[in-house]
RNA sequence: GCGCCCGUAGCUCAGUUGGAUAGAGCACCGGCCUUCUAAGCCGGUGGUCGCAGGUUCGACUCCUGCCGGGCGCGCCA
């Protein structure tokens, strides 16, 4: 509706002679909702924009542009209104349209093609798999899948995809850190290292490494520790640990170690996954990181990266030149002993996607990252694709609180909560409305008692009671002995101004998730939710929906039944259930 | 020191290319259940949009400088 709106203003610009007007862009030509229903339905600001390059009064301008737009059988009215608005008001059957889409669409009201199928990659979460997710993973999940949901109804060709960071030194931690346990099961006394992960969630792991493989695997503790320097000075501690990883390297063969890191990192993931498809979030694809390794693509990358003349040697290593593209300063690709940086793979890995068809990325990353993404976004413009292919959704910190208590996470103490401590204390909806409630960019504090709790303090029961009432109203009409029947409805009958605004609301859904997709802002969906949820509320308590009158009755049910089929496709977004009962 | 995010009502936050009188929830005060679920509705109290300049017909929104809070600045991943 807006764009049929913009759309004729267009066409009286056109028609208007003077060059100025006729050169004006269309795209300045803009429809908003108006904010307040005594400046009718729609409004531009389109002649205040014009004036001045068109070199005449605002007012009058309007006025011109007025006279010229086309007849319309969208338009009841078009009107000048304060410093040279255009103000518009609906015909009666535009004003109605909606509510017969609805019916008619039901799951699919809202959707659109702005996206036109343009391909895009949303990498979201991508847990280190060294261990549990924890709350900070579970709002990139939240808001990664519902942004995906979002770019689905707006016509793009969404395709999701995790990252598994499985190569590097982390990994190989995990691995002798599950090796080491593994070990102690043996009957070894091994020294644990400090920076090992000590969490308990290891020792399940090492005891079923020892029933698949037995003792097989057992050295001598003596001697994986043989070559590594105590654990006591702070400083010493990487050198430790990666001493460690190197006799056990050198004690099992490489093939021998790389299975327990496999093995283990298997076990991570098996966790994240079993995590996350509790929580309603799937991927079409786990990307290693190993297997990109393995693939050869980092060299090639490399390779290409070098044709760029964007990469030089100095002090025995070879740096991208960032800087050139706005980063603060150069970054290493490769190091002075010939290993390759976790940057290098990134930079693969962020080719690969886009050699793989998809023409934007957009990954969802912590805030922390932040510093990361002039220099992926500079190497991908070396290679020669263009700067707007790659985009970064940053969320900020997630801080959890018990009442008014915050509650201390230390990862390496391993007393941080998890997301499936999270969603089980919480359950999955509130969960999920809690992370999304909120801008990403916005830090956000996350009150477990609050998300609990089943009173009015807590607006997910808001939005889904709504829907409940009107599946209960559609109860009562039955065993009142009514039956709804769409084609006996009189939607002209509709003209109270709680039915107006239930109507505008309704109007507005596909609008929104526009926007939603669009700005990445998956809390304007809820936001939105919660101002439907309310118009539903009013409206219940002011009229009686199960009346004698059969065509205003089932008017009203018309409305309503949109309502509750709005609310369930946008909370199908959020990824939240809409319960027929509650 | 540099970079990114944030600063709007007592609290937590919305505010869509700059637009018409700055909004919501919670809290607080006062009303509404013999009638479709009161997890609801209605009314009220509450704001120099961090501060100071600038841009213009118009600034919470854009620019500059401060102040305050968060995060980040490895040949780690």
């Amino acid at each position: 509706m807006k764009s049929e709106l913009e759309r004729l203003l267009q066409e009286a610009l056109r028609s208007l002679v003077p060059a100025v007007l006729a050169e004006a862009d269309p795209a300045q030509v803009v429809v908003e909702r108006a904010r307040d229903e005594k400046h009718g339905d729609f409004a531009s600001n389109i002649a205040m924009r014009l004036a001045k390059s068109a070199r005449k009064n605002p007012r009058e301008l309007a006025q011109a542009i007025i006279a010229a737009l086309p007849k319309s059988d969208l338009v009841a009215s078009a009107e000048l209104a304060g410093a040279g608005f255009i103000n518009f008001r609906l015909a009666k059957d535009a004003w109605f349209a909606p509510l017969k889409q609805v019916s008619a669409q039901g799951a699919a009201y809202g959707r659109s093609n702005v996206g036109a199928g343009r391909k895009v990659m949303v990498e979201f979460v991508s847990a280190n798999p060294t261990g549990p997710m924890h709350v900070g993973h579970g709002r990139g999940a939240a808001y990664g899948a519902t942004l995906c949901n979002l770019l689905d109804a707006t016509g793009h060709a969404v395709y999701r995809e995790y990252y598994i960071n499985d190569a590097g030194r982390q990994i190989d931690i995990l691995g002798v850190s599950v090796y080491l346990r593994y070990l102690e099961l043996c009957g070894e006394t091994v020294a644990f290292p400090s920076n090992g992960y000590r969490a308990p969630y290891i020792l399940p792991v090492a005891q079923a490494l020892h029933a698949q493989r037995g003792d097989v695997l057992q050295r001598p503790a003596a001697v994986i520790a043989a070559g590594a320097p105590p654990d006591a000075p702070a400083g010493d501690k990487d050198k430790h640990i990666d001493g460690l990883i190197a006799n056990s390297r050198a004690a099992l063969g490489n093939a021998e170690f790389d299975s327990i890191v496999i093995f283990a990192r298997d076990a991570m993931m098996a966790d994240i996954r079993n995590d996350l498809e509790e929580f309603g979030v799937r991927f079409d694809r786990w990307y290693s990181e190993r297997e990109l390794n393995q693939s050869g693509a980092i060299d090639r990358a490399l390779a290409e990266l070098r044709k760029s003349g964007r990469v030089y040697t100095k002090d025995g290593a070879e740096w991208f030149k960032s800087t050139e593209f706005g980063d603060d300063e150069d970054r290493v690709v490769v190091r002075a002993n010939g290993e390759k940086t976790y940057f290098a793979s990134d930079i693969a890995y962020h080719f690969d996607k886009l050699q793989r068809g998809h023409e934007l990325l957009i990954d969802v990353w912590g805030a922390d990252h932040h510093g990361y993404v002039a220099r992926v976004r500079g190497a991908l413009v070396a290679l020669g694709r263009p700067a707007d292919s790659f985009e970064v959704c940053l969320m900020q910190l997630v801080s959890l609180y018990r009442g008014g208590e915050k509650l201390a996470m230390g990862k390496r103490e391993g007393n941080f909560v998890t997301l499936r401590d999270l969603r089980n204390e919480v359950g999955n909806d509130a969960c999920r409305f809690f992370y999304l409630l909120r801008s990403h960019d916005q830090a956000l504090d996350f009150d477990l008692e609050l998300a609990k709790s089943r009173s009015n303090e807590n607006p997910v029961y808001y939005i889904q009671y709504a829907h409940a009432r009107v599946a209960s109203v559609m109860k009562q009409l039955s065993s009142k002995g009514f039956t709804y029947e769409a084609g006996a409805a009189d939607l002209t009958l509709l003209t109270s101004a709680y039915e107006q605004t239930v109507l505008t609301q309704v109007s507005k859904y596909p609008e929104v998730l526009e926007y939603a997709a669009l700005s990445r802002a998956p809390h304007a969906l809820v936001h939105y939710l919660r101002e439907l949820a309310n118009s539903l509320h009013t409206y219940y308590n002011a009229e009686q929906f199960i009346v004698e009158d059969a065509a205003l009755r089932n008017a009203r049910l018309t409305l309503v039944l949109a309502v509750q089929q709005v609310i369930r496709n946008g909370l199908t977004n959020l990824g939240v259930s809409a319960p027929e009962t509650m």
